[in-house]
DNA sequence: CTGGTGACCATTA
DNA sequence: TTAATGGCCACCA
C-alpha cells in the first residue's frame, strides 16, 4: 500500500468512524476517537474534522462536545450551519445543548 | 530544537 | 453549577 502517504491514516480511520453515525443521532469527539482505536486522543478527531475537505460525503455535523454542545465557536458559519443540519434531522436542542441520553451514539443501551 | 494553538476530555475543587 | 489543571498530539512559526 501507501508507505508514504503524508496524511496520517488515522484520518481516514476517524472519518469512517464517524460515517458510521446513523442520521438523526450524534456521537462525541472522545467517542469517535475510542471507536477509531485512538483512545484519549479526542484532540485529534477535532484536528480531523478542521481538516475535512467539503464535499467528502462525512456526516461531521454528528459529532459534537462531551457536554452535548456545538465545540465550533460562535460567528462561525458552520457553526449555525451544524445546529440547521442536526434540526433538519430532527434532533431538539434544549438552548445550546442537546440530550447525548437520547440521541447519542452508540446508545448506552449497547453493552449488552 | 522550542513554544503556541486547537471543532477535546476527565478530574478536581 | 463553573473554573482551573493536566494530558493528549498534529501542525506551524
Amino acid at each position: 500500500m501507501n508507505t508514504d502517504r503524508k496524511i496520517p491514516d488515522v484520518y481516514g480511520r476517524i472519518w469512517a468512524t464517524v460515517e458510521k453515525i446513523p442520521r438523526g443521532r450524534v456521537s462525541t469527539y472522545g467517542t469517535i476517537a475510542r471507536l477509531s482505536g485512538l483512545p484519549g486522543r479526542a484532540r485529534l478527531v477535532g484536528y480531523a474534522m478542521f481538516n475535512l475537505p467539503e464535499g467528502a460525503g462525512v456526516p461531521w455535523h454528528r459529532v459534537v462536545n462531551a457536554a452535548g454542545k456545538i465545540s465550533l465557536p460562535h460567528g462561525r458559519e458552520s457553526r449555525r450551519r451544524q445546529r440547521l443540519l442536526l434540526e433538519r434531522e430532527g434532533i431538539a436542542f434544549d438552548g445550546d445543548k442537546l440530550d447525548l441520553k437520547t440521541v447519542g451514539w452508540p446508545p448506552a443501551s449497547f453493552r449488552g
